[in-house]
Order: C-alpha cells, then sequence, then structure tokens
RNA sequence: GGUCCGGUAGCUCAACUGGAUAGAGCAUCAGCCUUCUAAGCUGACGGUUCCGAGUUCGACUCUCGGCCGGAUCACCA
C-alpha cells in the first residue's frame, strides 16, 4: 500500500505536493510493474484547527460566498479565506498588543482565534450548524482537488479521514493502556515511553482525553490492515520533515503488537525550495500547483506551434499535445532527482524542453514511431536475426546493451523507492538510440535482415520508452 | 547541543552500492538539415568529488574528526 499526497484541507495544493503525488504515484506503479499488487490511498487531513481558521474567515466576512457565486475553484476559495483568517488575526493581535497585553494573550484573546477555537470545540461536540458548514467547505475543497489530481494524471483506490480514524486510533491507545505498553500522567495524559530505543516520551492523548497527530496515525495505519487484510507493508510519501514522527510511529505499531510495522516505510523526500528559500504561504511565494501546470502546459504549446509539430494534427489532438509535454517536462524534472534530496525550483526560468527533460524522451519515441510508421507503410517487417548481433555497429550494441538493464533498473528503482532511477535510465536509453539514429539511417538499409533487425530493436526502444516514463506518469506521443 | 539527510564542472543533476580515464544537461564557443522529425547529433571549454586523516591493490563511495547547508528533537499537523 502506498499513501502519498495527504493534503491539509484548508488550502490549495502547491509545488511541495506535486513532487509529493508525481513521487507516490510513481513508486506505486513502479512496484505494480515487479509484480506487486498495490493499493494507492491517501489520508485526508479534514479535521483540526486550519480547517475551523478558514470556517471563522468565511463566516465572518464571506457573504455567503460559494464556488459558484465567486467561480473559484474550492479549494482555492477556502484558502481564499485562510489567508483572510491569518490578516485579520495578525491585525487584532497587533490592535490589543498596542493596547497594553502581552503577546501570548493577544495571540489567545484575539476575537478571530476565538471564534476558530470556539468552532473546533463545537465541532468536536458534534454540533450540527458547525458540522454543516464543516462539510460544505470541505465538499469545495475535494471538489477542487478532484480537478487537480485529474490533471496531474494520479489517482487513488481509496481515501482515508481523519475525522473517521482518529477515533479508532484512542481506542488503540487506551488498549495499549491497558495492555501496560503506555502510561497514563498524573494530568490524565497518556504517554509512551521510548527512551530505551533512544528517543523522548510522547504524548497520545492528551489530558483532555482529544486525540493528537499520532493518535490519527495510529488509527489509520490499523484501520487500513483490517481493509486489505492482505497487504505486506506501507509506504508513507511524506516530506522529511516529518522523519522523526514516523519513526516513532512504528515503533508505538511495533510495541502495540502488529508484526507488519517493521514492513512500514516512510518514503522521504527533501522539500522543493526556491531561488528565495523555502515556500512561505504567509509571505505569498508558494507556487500553485494548478497554475504551474497551467503555465507548463501554455509554454509547452506555444513551442509546439512555433516548431511547426501540429500540422495535419485536429485541435483536440494538438491540446492533447501540450498537455503531455507540458506535464511531461514537469513531473520529469521533479522526478529526476534523487526523492532525499531536496531541490531547487526557479519559477522564472521555465522549465526546459530541451535536453535532459521528459520532452527529450518523449521527442526520441515520437521520432521512433514516425520512422517505424514509414516503414510499415513500406511493407517492412521486424525480425530478430540472433546471428546479426556478432557484427553490431557500437552505436547499435549500445542501445540493444541499455535495452537489457531494464528490468535490473525496475528492481533497483523500487529497492530503492526512486522513479529517479527510472528517469535517469530512460534518458539514458533515449541517448544511445538518438546515437544511434543520427549515425545509420535505418530505412535505406538494403540488407533486409539487417533493416528488419534495426525496425525490431527500433521498437523495443520505443515499447520500453513508453513504459518507463508510464512508471513516472508521463504519457509518450506518436508524433510531435 | 542530540539525531537524520545533503555537499561532485559557473548552474541543475548522474555515477551499476569499493573498480579502470568521475559522466550528462544548461550556459559559452565551433560544426552538422537535397538520408527516417534539428525538441536532435558531433566537438571544444569546464573537476583538489567541502577539508583532513585512516582502511584497501584500488575510495565520490567505507571509518573517524572537522567545516558548510537543511530538517527534526511540541499536549502543531
Amino acid at each position: 500500500m502506498v499513501e502519498y499526497s495527504s493534503p491539509n484541507t484548508n488550502k490549495p495544493l502547491h509545488l511541495g505536493h506535486l513532487r509529493n503525488n508525481f513521487l507516490g504515484y510513481s513508486v506505486a506503479e513502479i512496484y505494480k510493474a515487479i509484480g506487486y499488487t498495490v493499493h494507492k490511498v491517501q489520508i485526508i487531513n479534514d479535521r483540526g484547527i486550519h480547517i475551523c481558521k478558514s470556517m471563522a474567515a468565511w463566516s465572518l466576512f464571506g457573504n455567503g460566498e460559494t464556488p459558484d457565486s465567486s467561480g473559484l475553484k474550492g479549494d482555492k476559495l477556502v484558502g481564499k479565506y485562510y489567508v483572510e483568517f491569518d490578516k485579520a488575526y495578525k491585525q487584532q493581535v497587533k490592535k490589543l498588543e498596542g493596547d497594553g497585553m502581552p503577546t501570548p494573550q493577544a495571540e489567545r484573546d484575539a476575537p478571530i482565534m476565538k471564534l476558530a477555537v470556539d468552532m473546533l470545540q463545537k465541532w468536536e461536540a458534534k454540533d450540527q450548524p458547525t458540522l454543516a458548514m464543516w462539510k460544505t467547505m470541505n465538499g469545495w475543497v475535494y471538489k477542487g482537488f478532484e480537478a487537480t489530481y485529474t490533471r496531474m494524471g494520479v489517482d487513488f483506490e481509496k481515501l482515508y479521514y481523519e475525522s473517521d480514524t482518529y477515533l479508532l486510533g484512542k481506542e488503540e491507545v487506551l488498549k495499549g493502556l491497558a495492555a501496560g505498553v503506555f502510561f497514563k500522567k498524573d494530568d490524565g495524559s497518556i504517554w509512551v515511553d521510548l527512551t530505551a530505543d533512544g528517543l523522548d516520551q510522547k504524548v497520545l492523548l492528551r489530558a483532555d482525553g482529544t486525540s493528537v497527530y499520532m493518535t490519527q496515525d495510529i488509527g489509520t495505519a490499523i484501520l487500513r490492515f483490517r481493509d486489505f487484510p492482505k497487504i505486506e507493508g506501507q509506504v508513507y510519501t511524506v516530506g522529511n520533515e516529518q522523519e522523526y514522527h514516523f519513526k516513532v510511529l512504528f515503533l508505538i505499531l511495533d510495541k502495540l503488537g502488529y508484526a507488519w510495522a517493521k514492513k512500514c516505510f516512510h518514503l522521504s523526500y527533501g522539500m522543493v525550495d526556491l531561488p528565495s528559500g523555502k515556500m512561505k504561504s504567509r509571505e505569498g511565494t508558494v507556487v500553485d500547483a494548478d497554475d504551474l501546470m497551467e503555465e507548463m502546459v501554455e509554454d509547452a504549446s506555444e513551442q509546439t506551434l512555433e516548431l511547426g509539430k501540429t500540422e495535419g494534427m485536429s485541435e483536440n489532438e494538438v491540446a492533447d499535445l501540450g498537455e503531455m509535454i507540458g506535464l511531461g517536462a514537469l513531473k520529469y524534472f521533479l522526478l529526476k532527482v534523487d526523492p532525499k534530496k531536496r531541490m531547487l525550483f526557479d519559477p522564472n526560468e521555465s522549465i526546459s524542453l530541451q535536453g535532459h527533460t521528459g520532452p527529450f524522451i518523449q521527442y526520441t519515441h515520437a521520432r521512433i514511431r514516425a520512422m517505424l510508421r514509414k516503414a510499415e507503410e513500406r511493407g517492412a517487417v521486424q525480425a530478430f536475426d540472433p546471428a546479426l548481433l556478432s557484427g553490431l555497429e557500437p552505436s547499435e550494441r549500445d542501445v540493444i546493451a541499455r535495452i537489457n538493464q531494464y528490468p535490473a533498473k525496475l528492481q533497483e528503482a523500487a529497492r530503492e523507492y526512486s522513479p529517479a532511477v527510472v528517469a535517469n535510465y530512460v534518458y539514458e536509453l533515449a541517448k544511445d538510440y538518438n546515437q544511434f539514429y543520427q549515425t545509420i539511417p535505418v530505412l535505406i538499409e538494403s540488407d533486409p535482415s539487417k533493416l528488419a533487425f534495426r525496425l525490431a530493436f527500433s521498437q523495443m526502444v520505443a515499447t520500453v520508452l513508453r513504459s518507463g516514463m508510464s512508471l513516472l506518469g508521463i504519457r509518450v506521443p506518436e508524433r510531435m
């Protein structure tokens, strides 16, 4: 089982989520390719103070605004009110401080914060109007996310919601307490002691009985193994800032006696940084996922048109090609780097379509396919004559040797949880093939067995390119 | 401060897990379209693999010690 994406429901998806989604999707596909049955899931963080902040701001300033009335995507609308909350909150804190209130108290007493906290409490008490607003606003967000996921080309077999799993987490924690795995402090809060494992003590349930992040994750993990009893393990695609959290989670599950805890893996990846440093929503430096995809597709479409590649294509084909190339460039850019490493993204320097890029590989595929179509028209056949293997040209030998590496590369990619291995391999293959293509004009070959042989391995290259790229979630065109 | 991750060409990244001359792309410069798509190909330029020891026939890779960058060590998620 591979978990990925797992956003908060208070703001839209951004560049960091793109890396997460492409990574998780790709790792799942890679495991499928080597024979596993894979379930793609995510946990949606649909409850908590963050969504209450958006709710508070919307109830104060929203005037009943909806996605329909405003024409805004649902997630964008809710995100807008999250920003509104932050603005109003800061103003209120400043004002209270100006009136001589100490900062911590001002932060607590700002009216809009009080409203958000009040909503959280009402939510937990199942207050109907609050629940209704929560459902409505989350519904907007889900619809918005859905559109984003569709364009990204990612999918999920099952969605988990924290609002459904945190109670199970609580139960499990109480069971663990009864079993002596956890302990209770005087104030009533429940803890786990991991000092023997070199870690600290961690709180699992607050004194007031409410759950923390860890509680929910315990419940979610257990629920998944109940839902899918056959799964061997879980992969959590989550940023490296949560490494400690998962170390603790896996230890706790192990202590609770779940043998599969040892088969849980945190696919930890580095942040995507901007030239200015980290993305900060408060500073407005967040690169929005929808916007970025749109820009990539527009750029790609423009360049495709300029290069005169669209001749003879229908409007739909042209649009689809732009989509394929733009998203291919973006996905490849994010996946070619080792997941562990943090990476740099410069929004001013748009992602290149030349060189070590997705479109380079797409182009190689399209060119092979064009050649093969022409060969077919001429009635040429594909045939693999092993006798020819001894007299290969160097460029042919390189290509064939490269093709043969594919299965091993898939194993390696799976073992390392690294789509980058596939991405780099596919690039090498395309590069080798282009060299061959440049030195040996295939179609003018007069020896029929040589011609058939070259056509055969050219087709094989096209197939491997298509296959490898599909593991990265990237489609390849028949012409471009 | 403890733990984890990273540091390779001006920039972005590789390097089959210890093998031979450390490779690509971008950028710069010079070439290649009367042969299948030039989003391509060829060449030039570019390296003290952060530093210092050690292990080894052999180290970008392993060990130890430093330096730099990031993350984390919350009754936040």
